[in-house]
RNA sequence: GCGCUCGUAGCUCAAUUGGAUAGAGCAACGGACUUCGGAUCCGUAGGUUGUAGGUUCGACUCCUUUCGAGCGCACCA
């Protein structure tokens, strides 16, 4: 749609212009502020040249009216070409807002510690890289999504050490001298249960089971982690071992040398990351020989890019913004370019649970659980909140407040619209078939302008995939059930003498709504 | 102390990325059918966009100042 329009603005105006939305839809369907732009070289009065312009306008079959207002010209859409468009959306419903886009882009996120479940804060980053993703693959985009498991370093020993000590104590019955750092959740005691099923008491006995039993913890939580990925409906293309891309340190480090990008002091290794705006170069390589966890992405990155796609995103939690320059410099340092590499960080989330906040912590134990509160408020409604607010700044909100299914939940609000038109089809007796091809015409403006806004999809999909904003989308949404409500209350479709095309009308309203529902990982409701 | 992110209605958040009168929901108050399901709609009230300057036709948006918040500042991941 807003391509024809673009295409129709420049055959008058032959030059490049900007195309927006007006703040308010009685001014037109789209505007172009360029006339500002004009006023300085014509030494007019922008007011004057919207006006000249308006007046060279042919308004063809696209337009209704081109007018000018204190400066901007506006277009409205003309009838017939809304109606065209509604028409081929209603039976190509699988195609509305798809794209051609072709680049292929590695989608990275949630990328947790295999040490625990999924807590609240990595629903953020889990939720929005679904979306993103969902969205994406939509316009046509090659998106492979990823999950990178941090399998190779002390947090796994120390899982594997807190195994072993609940086990002692509270299988064993035996005394426990804690040490000063472990894994204090009580999904560890449950895991230590289920080391006792699985692998017998006697495991509890001997201090050289530690190793075993980390490896075993790390699968049966990998596992946990999938499960509760699997409970909001998000499944990952492929997982990638830390450990299992080890052994190609080598091959990078080499890379790095050759670009004399690292040096030796101390006895240890250390990449220039200064060199490209760190604030410090970063050891890789420790004293006695392990390589450090930014060596671990060195590989990991270095591998990313020889599967040679053409962008990669990364979402990753606020806490590790200080690391981006870092991971950026070594893939510049490797060889590659890193503006391919897009890292999107997903706030911290404050929940709140009757107006009192819960501090999160990882290590302590005392976090939230995102499969607890996936099973008090759904996964649609966790969906919706999360996917409500731009990803990088901070979030607060009430668990209490989304335990109730009411219109507090934007989520019933959008999906009551949908059920709305669903019921008014049964009430009409009228199927799709029936009015897809009823020509829209004499509509009010307000059935002109829900026509359009629901035509809007499309444009959208791109804005919100653009800019990596998906909140751009359920406001999108929230704006067209409200459009929607709003036109229901005011006017009586079932018996009316314009029912059919009040009908096509809301059948593109029902549909962009389970579009759009759809590329955020939510069902619409046909019934409430 | 340094760096990153941010500060918008009482609360939670938007604002077409520099455009028109800064908008929604919740909370408050007042209204609307003999329901195409009122799980809806309409209205009222609420703002010097933290502060002080600057850039230009035009600033919530960009630059500078200052105050405040969160997060980082490992040879932990």
């Amino acid at each position: 749609m807003k391509k024809s329009v673009i295409r129709a603005i420049q055959e008058t105006l032959q030059r490049e212009f900007v195309l927006e939305k007006p703040t308010n839809l009685s001014f037109g369907h789209y505007a172009t502020p360029i006339a500002f732009s004009l006023a300085k070289e014509l030494k007019k009065s922008p007011i004057a040249i919207a006006e000249e312009i308006c007046a060279q306008f042919d308004l063809g079959d696209i337009f209704q009216e081109v007018t000018p207002i204190k400066g901007y010209i506006n277009f409205k859409l003309s009838e017939s070409f809304l109606d065209q468009y509604a028409t081929w959306v209603i039976q190509n419903e699988a195609l509305f807002g798809k794209d051609d886009q072709t680049e292929t882009i590695l989608l990275e996120y949630v990328s947790a510690n295999p040490t625990g479940p999924l807590h609240i804060g990595h629903a953020r980053g889990a939720v929005f890289g679904d979306a993103l993703a969902r969205i994406g693959k939509h316009l046509g985009y090659k998106i492979t999504t990823e999950y990178y498991v941090n399998d190779a370093g002390n947090q796994v020993d120390l899982l594997g050490l807190s195994l072993y000590l609940s086990g002692r104590e509270h299988i064993l019955g035996l005394h426990v001298n804690w040490p000063e750092e472990f894994y204090r959740g009580e999904y560890i005691i449950d895991l230590a249960h289920v080391a006792k099923t699985e692998l017998g008491s006697t495991i509890f006995e001997d201090e050289a089971n530690i190793k075993m039993l980390s490896i075993w913890g790390k699968d049966k939580m990998l596992e946990l982690i999938k499960s509760n990925l699997a409970d909001v409906g998000i499944e990952f293309e492929q997982f990638v071992s830390e450990k299992s891309l080890y052994d190609k340190w080598d091959e990078s480090f080499v890379k790095l040398q050759k670009n004399d990008k690292t040096y030796e002091e101390g006895a240890k290794i250390w990449i220039r990351s200064t060199e490209l705006g760190d604030e410090k170069d970063r050891v890789v390589v420790r004293e006695d020989g392990r390589p450090t966890y930014l060596a671990g992405d060195i590989i990991y990155h270095d591998n990313k890019f020889q599967r040679g796609y053409d962008r990669y995103i990364n979402i990753w939690g606020a806490d590790h913004h200080g690391y981006i320059a870092r991971v950026k410099a070594a893939i510049n340092f490797l060889g590659y370019d890193e503006q391919k590499l897009e890292v999107l960080l997903a706030q911290m989330v404050s929940l709140l649970k009757g107006g009192e906040p819960y501090k999160m912590s990882k290590r302590a134990g005392n976090f939230i659980l995102m499969s607890d509160v996936v099973s008090e408020v759904g996964s649609d409604a966790l969906r919706f909140v999360f996917l409500s607010k731009k990803s990088d700044t901070h979030l607060e909100f009430d668990v209490d407040v989304f335990k109730q299914e009411d219109s507090n939940n934007p989520i019933f609000y959008i999906n009551y619209a949908h059920a709305r038109i669903n019921q008014i089809f049964s009430k009409a007796e009228k199927t799709l078939e029936d009015v897809q091809n009823i020509t829209l015409e004499n509509l009010s403006e307000e059935a002109h302008n829900l026509l359009f806004s629901a035509l809007l999809l499309p444009e959208v999909l791109e804005d919100a995939f653009n800019s990596r904003q998906v909140q751009k989308l359920t406001e999108y949404l929230k704006n067209l059930a409200a459009s929607l409500h709003k036109f229901y209350n005011e006017n009586r479709v079932v018996g009316s003498a314009d029912e059919e095309k009040f009908l096509k009308l809301f059948a593109v309203v029902a549909l962009s709504l389970r579009v759009g529902l759809k590329l955020i990982g939510i069902n619409a409701k046909d019934k409430m």
